[in-house]
Order: C-alpha cells, then sequence, then structure tokens
DNA sequence: CTCTAGCTGTGAAATTTGTCACAGCGTGAA
DNA sequence: TTCACGCTGTGACAAATTTCACAGCTAGAG
C-alpha cells in the first residue's frame, strides 16, 4: 500500500516538472527537484522508487520521460473527470478556477439545490438542480466529486454521490464525514488550517522574541 | 516539540466541542469524541494529554472546562488577527466566508495590487493598495496572512509580509514558499488535493470491482 | 461502607515515515 | 581504452506517530 504523503509529494513532483519544461530542462538531478520540492534527495529518490521509473547517474532523470512515467502511474491522461456540489461563493470560485485553467482537472457538471442557481452555466459549467444528480453522474464516469454545501448538508451530499458510484471527494465543509473504507475523502478545512498557521506563528514569533533577547 | 498533526486535531476537537456544547453536552468520553472525529480514543487521549487536561475516570471530560483548557492553550480568545492579499475570485470568497461567518478568524485587512479593487470594501473589509501593507500590518498586529494571489506573485508577497513581522501564512497558490525557519506555511493546494483524492479513487474503485468479480 | 464496571493516563510496543550511507554504475575526460 | 567523479537505488537505520494494554481511579449500586 501506498501513502498519502508519497501520493502528494509525487503530484508536486509533477506539477514542478511541468514547469521545469516549459522553461527547457531536459534533466534533472534528484537534488534539484528536492529543492523545488522543500524535501530531501533521498525523498525523492524513494518516492521515485515506486513508480519504477529509473534516473541515470551520470545524467539524473530525464524530465520528459519521468512525467510520461508519472503520467502512467497516474493514469489520468485525459483528465481527471469531477463534479462539483454547491454554487456558493467557493464553489464559484472553484468553477472560475478550473473552468478556465490548464490544469488537468475537469468539472463536467455542478449542482445546486437553490433554484436560483440552477438551469444555467457558470465560468462555462451547467449548474443542474439536485434532482438531476443521479442521471447526470450516471452518463457522465465521474472520479471525483468537490463538495462545496454548508456542513450540514455535506453528509447527505457524500451519501448521494457514493450511491451514484463516486469514491473520491475534496470535501470543502468543516465536517468530518462518514464514508466506507471504499471511498477515499480529502479533506480541505480552511478554517483549521488558518488556525494551525495561527498557533505555529505565535510559537515561532515567541522563540524570536526570546532568541533577540539573549542578544 | 508539538506535532503539527496534533494541533490539527486538537483544533478539530475544539469545533466538536463547541457544537456539542451547543446540543447541551456537559461531559462526553474521549471514545465519544474519537468517533465524532474519526480518531481512536487513546489518539484523543494522547492528545489531551499535550494540553494537560485531566479528565475523569467515571464521568469523562468536562465538555466546558476542556474548551477552557483548549482556548487557553490556543491563546486566541479575542479572535485569529488576519490579513488577506489577492482579492480574485477565490480571495473574495474567502472575505464573504470569513467576515460573515462567526468563526474565531478575523480578517483585518484586505491588499490587492490591481487599482481596480483597492479603495473600496468587500463583504465589510477595507481593499488596501499594495503600497500601504507596510503601515497598514505594522498598525495591526497581525497573526497569519491568507495568500491568493497567483502563484508567480506569491514568494514577492510572503516576503514582504515576512519584512511586516508576520510568521504564519496559509497559501492556496500553487507553489512551495521559500521562508526561513521562524516561519510557518500551511500550503492549501487544492489542485494537488483532487488528484490525490482522484488516485485513491480509482484504487478504491478498483479494488471495489475486482471484489464484486470474486462474487 | 465496600465493591465493581468502565473509564482515564501513560509506559511500552508497533507501525509508519523519513534519512543515511554506500555499492554500483554511467559518462566525459584524458 | 581507462579512470574517476558524482550520481542513483536501496538496505539498514532513525525518528515520528499511533496503538496497545493495563494500573489506578472514581462514581454509583448495594
Ligand atoms: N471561503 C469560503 O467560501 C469558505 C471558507 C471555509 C469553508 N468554507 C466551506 O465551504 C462550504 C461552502 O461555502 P460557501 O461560502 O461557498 O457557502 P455558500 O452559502 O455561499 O454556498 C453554499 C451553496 O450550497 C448550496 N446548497 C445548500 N444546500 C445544498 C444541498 N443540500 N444540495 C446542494 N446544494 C446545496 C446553496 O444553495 C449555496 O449555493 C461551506 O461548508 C463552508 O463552511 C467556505
Ligand atoms: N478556486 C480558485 O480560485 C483556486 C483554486 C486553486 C488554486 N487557486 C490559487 O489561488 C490563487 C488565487 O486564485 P484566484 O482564482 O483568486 O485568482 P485571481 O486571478 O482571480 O485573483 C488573483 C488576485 O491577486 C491580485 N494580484 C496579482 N498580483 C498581485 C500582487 N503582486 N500583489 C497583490 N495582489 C496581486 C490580482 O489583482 C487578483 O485580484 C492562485 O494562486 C491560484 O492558483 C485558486
Amino acid at each position: 500500500m501506498i501513502s498519502e504523503k508519497t501520493i502528494s509529494r509525487l503530484t508536486n513532483y509533477q506539477s514542478l516538472l511541468r514547469q521545469q519544461q516549459t522553461q527547457g530542462t531536459s534533466h534533472i538531478f534528484s537534488h534539484q527537484l528536492a529543492d523545488l520540492a522543500r524535501v530531501t534527495p533521498a525523498q525523492v529518490r524513494r518516492d521515485l522508487m515506486v513508480i519504477g521509473y529509473s534516473g541515470n547517474p551520470r545524467t539524473g532523470y530525464h524530465v520528459g520521460d519521468l512525467q510520461e512515467s508519472l503520467m502512467q502511474f497516474f493514469a489520468f491522461s485525459t483528465g481527471i473527470p469531477t463534479v462539483l456540489v454547491g454554487v456558493g461563493s467557493l464553489g464559484r470560485a472553484l468553477l472560475s478556477y478550473f473552468m478556465t485553467g490548464r490544469s488537468n482537472i475537469r468539472i463536467l457538471a455542478a449542482f445546486d439545490s437553490d433554484p436560483m442557481k440552477t438551469g444555467r452555466s457558470i465560468s462555462g459549467c451547467r449548474v443542474y438542480p439536485m434532482t438531476r444528480l443521479r442521471e447526470t453522474i450516471a452518463d457522465l464516469t465521474v472520479t471525483c466529486g468537490l463538495i462545496t454545501v454548508p456542513g450540514s448538508e455535506a453528509q447527505k451530499v457524500v451519501d448521494a454521490l457514493i450511491t451514484g458510484g463516486i469514491h473520491g471527494f475534496v470535501n470543502f465543509a468543516p465536517v468530518r464525514l462518514k464514508v466506507p473504507p471504499t471511498v477515499f475523502v480529502e479533506n480541505l478545512d480552511v478554517t483549521s488550517s488558518i488556525e494551525k498557521a495561527a498557533f505555529f506563528a505565535r510559537s515561532y514569533s515567541l522563540k524570536t522574541q526570546e532568541e533577540q533577547a539573549h542578544e
């Protein structure tokens, strides 16, 4: 079994390699990729072991080939098909970003329970009422659901999407969803992240002050 | 030194306890809190060790007292003072959420380099030009910066905020920022999270199919 | 009062995750 | 062609994190 952290780093390498390739870099060493990703060279080599790509001791990794291997490993050459539920302020921000950007994420459809928001397109994405959820995702072969409804609604929304056959979610609502072990949920809780950053900010800030006091 | 994971869980307990208290729960056992937080009871007890709060073997933890201890540990009774840089679609979503919500996060000011966006308020938050950054944050005692500018601009923005004395960041741009060891950065990379969810979705989905085939 | 069921707090073990360090290799230099 | 440098791939080790498991306690029942 391969760990979440490894997967996160691999996706990061992928985006860094894309950047490097546009800059014309053809080969890259583990220590260079490590610097870009802010990890150790050993970590990079370890991670690349799991996708089975081998570099060359003298020239490092071939950027194009490595990207190819990563693509194959992640197997989303045609992009990641997703749907979004909850076209509020956050949902609209995500639509505007992913419908225009050139990431490999495709939002195929959006859903909302509010009749004011349905029946039209936002950033080029159709917004459907929740009643159309089942049939629409049955047609589309969706890999991942983006949950941007209020916390109180999130559980019922995921339940519906799971019934529709979706196994992966990114949940922006500040609640822990209950899902079967065949379903993966990545929680992006902004509030919690800010609290975390604030905690460490304060502790680092105090440490800095103490050190200055010692001088 | 206390770990990031522990802090994340503690903030989560805090929000769960808030919910429980509004529902009139006065006492809670480690296994109950564990169920809510989707962790093990031992994990809960371990985590609570670090804040030095002790429960009672017969009645469990007193919800009010535990909240009090957590508050004291995090020491943000007056709310977490933050500033936001980059009033684009994501920045506006965050403003609308945190300026109206009843979380303990306070966005004191927003900044943008685009003159079209400055000089007015969005969701009740003043948007200043970047030239006013230094003086404004000097006045405000800010704990945490929210970075919602394009990736290409993120590094220079953090550099400026660090110069202004901020030690904590939540970075939404898909780049790894270079910061001194006295500064904490929490990266919220939505693209990367979706890719991760998609990867595990596919692997769980395949596993499910295999199991069904075996029957 | 005494007893007991079932919890907490916590050393110790287990597991997961990251790092070290070095054998082995490929390339360019001579 | 040979050599030497500096990298990769990886076994072994180290650190961090989680779980186990149990002594010790406490409120309520009898
Ligand atoms: N910056 C942010 O906006 C922000 C920050 C932190 C967390 N969040 C979380 O993200 C989620 C969305 O936040 P938001 O600010 O966009 O909220 P919002 O109220 O602007 O949007 C919520 C949307 O969900 C729709 N909705 C409600 N119930 C639904 C249901 N049962 N089925 C389908 N659609 C439904 C509503 O019609 C609305 O369009 C919330 O859980 C919030 O806690 C948002
Ligand atoms: N849903 C989303 O919107 C989304 C999703 C994933 C990642 N992101 C990331 O979040 C960031 C913001 O995304 P967005 O969609 O809001 O982009 P946006 O283009 O809508 O907004 C960016 C804002 O930053 C301002 N800006 C640009 N350069 C600046 C500078 N040097 N100083 C101050 N302000 C500056 C711009 O004027 C603009 O208002 C980006 O890094 C993006 O990659 C956003």
